[in-house]
DNA sequence: CACTGCTCGTTTGTCTCACTAACAATCGCG
DNA sequence: CGCGATTGTTAGTGAGACAAACGAGCAGTG
């Protein structure tokens, strides 16, 4: 079993970067993966400075938008499940961002709400976003920003 | 600052899963990120009895396409850091599915090859794949799989 | 030749996130 | 009332991303 070891054969050239991935290039996941890569990576970059995870932006968006959601809503929202979204939340409250309070209606839910600085600093990331959105888009016209996002939307609704 | 947990308001109504995310629907990364969720989570579904991941997966698929390949090289077609990569290349060859050996031409580069076991692991993976990727392009034509591969390109490239 | 800068593999540590399994409190309904 | 379902919660496991450092090996220069 040691026979590859001892073949003692040269290593391929220096990938060029953008060398062809061969036959899994066919593959719509594996571009899919690739290119959310390329967005987190440069979302990440974009939101240093914050120190806020895309996850974290999006609940905090979610929750600005809607008065006293839940927890389970985000974690439907967000196709998360109620785990992950406890942890993201636990986050936020730990840096003050949010606050959780009792549903009037029911005992089981809780009502999410952003403080000042949650507010404050949403509306930072909503600038932030811009620009990263901005850097996304260049790449395409209007016509195929809506196409691809028609295109992902079938994908995960 | 309690003034939150104070006012007892009822809660939203529950999301009915496809409820409308508002303003945040308009951008791009959200929808690539839920998109990408749905992909990876269909795809663990598919492998659990395997035991492997899409980076698993993708990595076992490219070193058998490339003789010799070197982690870097690896690194560079998945865009992955070096330290990613061998996380991911310790697990595989823990499992027996790959082993390293060491380059005739570079004595810094190794060479990975896959086991008989690897090829064979990687040839059923290759057919779950089919099944996955038949789940995936079943919302679209043909020459909507070929625009949204396009537009994904010109993302990670 | 020695020196220098770079590359590659490797280790360590930190962080985010996903998922499972369990539990208590609560709600809705028969 | 009692039962099943829902909600928040905790604990544990695991994959993956990234940064920072190190030794070994490479290539080019003087």
């Amino acid at each position: 079993m040691k026979k590859y070891q001892e073949l003692l054969v040269p290593t391929t050239p220096p990938a060029d970067g953008d060398a062809d991935v061969g036959e899994i290039g066919s593959i719509v996941g594996f571009h899919l993966r690739l290119a959310h890569g390329a967005v987190y990576r440069h979302f990440s970059e974009t939101f240093a400075d914050l120190g806020l995870t895309q996850k974290q932006v999006s609940i905090l968006w979610l929750i600005d938008d809607r008065v006293d959601v839940a927890q389970t809503d985000l974690a439907q929202l967000m196709r998360m499940d109620r785990a992950t979204t406890m942890a993201i939340v636990n986050r936020l409250q730990a840096r003050k961002l949010l606050l959780r309070g009792k549903s009037a209606t029911d005992g089981r839910k809780q009502t999410l709400n952003l403080t000042d600085e949650g507010r404050a600093i949403l509306e930072r990331a909503k600038l932030a976003i811009r620009d990263h959105e901005a850097w996304l888009k260049s790449r395409f016209t209007d016509k195929e920003v809506n196409k691809l996002i028609e295109l992902l939307t079938r994908i995960h609704e």
